[in-house]
DNA sequence: CGGCATCCAGCCGGATACTG
DNA sequence: CAGTATCCGGCTGGATGCCG
């Protein structure tokens, strides 16, 4: 199961990107801005509201969040059958950060995206 | 090249993710932190601080970061060759709130990792 | 020294189909 | 409704070797 045991230099072992890479994926930051706007939210209502994402990523993505405990999930004894997500303690505070880091993405977004595109530009001429 | 230009959802297009992608990545962090300790530093060292990281991968992550202008490259044209890279204005803006999310990661990793370790056992015993 | 070329394994995310 | 099962393509990241 866990064979990276051996790989233990100080940068492998660091814990902070074993938490962080959590989150790092594709959806995650996006699911945790919509629960923290709507509270809680069913899992049809988080497909329609990404269309994008099949359900089986949908499915993936909040059972890693729900493992780190940043989302919690409550499930209705019904038919048809009820689940509903909703943000911890812990990921709520980590919404603040989300939401500094979409900030800083919106005010120096355009100037990076100018400046890739003019450095793929030289990289193609040279 | 780009082949995505057709699914432009709302979140397809999102530019925000689309920046935040690009330091998503393993190693990006950690490069701009060190950047941000050392201010200027070569290649072969940023190799020695990271013993994990192939040159192929460091060199990939450096030329991405460089290509959003967050780092700046220069080459010194002696033999043998010397490069140095150190933080741009923009790549030192973004360097709180990695802090910030490193607290954040610091503080709340115990919990998050024991809740991930009580979930997966609960997950097995089931 | 600072890469790039090549090759390759593993994982991530997507499409589709099916179920309690 | 809320997923799981299966399959699969593509990208990321790693190992190695070469080159100016």
């Amino acid at each position: 199961m866990q064979k990276k045991e051996e790989k233990n230099s100080i940068i492998e072992i660091c814990p902070v990107r074993n938490v962080i890479a959590r989150f790092g994926n594709k959806w995650a930051f996006l699911i945790i801005l919509i629960l923290n706007e709507n509270k809680i939210v069913r899992f049809s209502e988080l497909c329609r509201m990404i269309p994008d994402i099949s359900s089986r990523v949908l499915s993936g993505t909040l059972r890693t969040l729900e493992a780190d405990n940043l989302i919690s999930r409550k499930v209705y004894p019904v038919v048809p059958p009820k689940v509903e997500y909703q943000l911890t303690e812990i990921g709520l505070s980590l919404v603040p950060l989300i939401n500094m880091l979409t900030e800083w993405a919106q005010t120096n977004m355009k100037k990076i995206i100018a400046h890739r595109e003019q450095f793929e530009t030289n990289s193609n001429a040279e």
